[in-house]
DNA sequence: CCCTGATTCGC
DNA sequence: GCGAATCAGG
C-alpha cells in the first residue's frame, strides 16, 4: 500500500479527530500503526490539538534517543501559548456532535437475542459473568475487549462487558455462547 | 499484558 | 519517503 492522496487525507482527518495510530492503521488497512506514526511525523502534524481533549500527551523527554538535542540557548524559549483559560466551566456535554466516532467494533454489534432462544446454561453463564464484567464504555472497546452491550443505551445504566474476548471473536467466552448459537440448537429450542 | 506515541535507521 | 524495530511510558 502506498500513501495516496486519499489515504493521507484519511490519516490527517482521523489523527485530527484524536484517533490513535493503531485505529487509523486498521481503518486504512495495509499499514501498521508504525507506518501511520511515521507518516504523521513526516507530514509534520505531530502534536495534535493542544487545547482540551483526551490526548494529554505528556511531554516525553526521551532521554534515550536524543543525542543531538538542543544546547542551552535559553534565548529562544517557546513562549507558551498560555492556553486561554477563559472557559472556566466545562461546556455542556452536548457541545460536540460526537459524530460517527468510528470505533473498534470489528463486526457490527448484534441485536440482543431474545431470551427464549438462548440456552438456559448459556444464559446463566452470562448473568454470572455480567456481575464481574469490566463495564467499559464505548470508547474503551478494543479488539480484545468483549463488545457485548448490557443495559439500555438510553440510560446511564449501559455498558459493554469488556472482559477478554475469546480468540478471534468479538465477545468473551460467555457472550460468544449466546451470540453464536448453532442453527440446529436454535431451531430445537424455538417455540 | 494491553496499549499509546516517538525515534532511529536500513532500505 | 517508508516503516520495522525499538524505545519509553500509561
Amino acid at each position: 500500500m502506498s500513501w495516496t492522496d486519499e489515504r493521507v487525507e484519511t490519516l490527517k482527518r482521523m489523527w485530527g479527530e484524536g484517533q490513535s495510530a493503531s485505529q487509523i492503521a486498521k481503518e486504512l488497512g495495509g499499514v501498521t500503526r508504525n507506518a501511520v506514526i511515521g507518516k504523521v511525523h513526516r507530514l509534520g502534524l505531530s502534536n495534535r490539538a493542544t487545547g482540551a481533549g483526551p490526548a494529554k500527551t505528556e511531554t516525553k523527554p526521551k532521554a534515550k534517543a536524543a543525542p543531538k538535542a538542543e544546547a542551552k540557548p535559553k534565548a529562544a524559549p517557546k513562549a507558551e501559548p498560555v492556553e486561554m483559560k477563559t472557559e472556566a466551566a466545562a461546556p455542556p456535554r452536548s457541545t460536540l456532535p460526537a459524530r460517527k466516532q468510528i470505533i473498534p467494533a470489528g463486526q457490527p454489534l448484534p441485536p440482543q437475542p431474545s431470551a427464549n432462544e438462548i440456552s438456559p446454561e448459556a444464559l446463566a453463564k452470562v448473568n454470572e459473568v455480567e456481575k464481574k464484567a469490566k463495564k467499559i464504555s464505548l470508547m474503551e472497546l478494543t479488539e480484545r475487549t468483549c463488545k457485548w452491550p448490557v443495559g439500555d443505551p438510553a440510560t446511564e445504566d449501559f455498558w459493554f462487558c469488556g472482559l477478554p474476548v475469546k480468540q478471534g471473536k468479538p465477545y468473551c467466552e460467555a457472550h460468544v455462547g449466546v451470540a453464536f448459537q448453532p442453527m440446529s440448537s436454535r431451531r430445537d429450542r424455538r417455540r
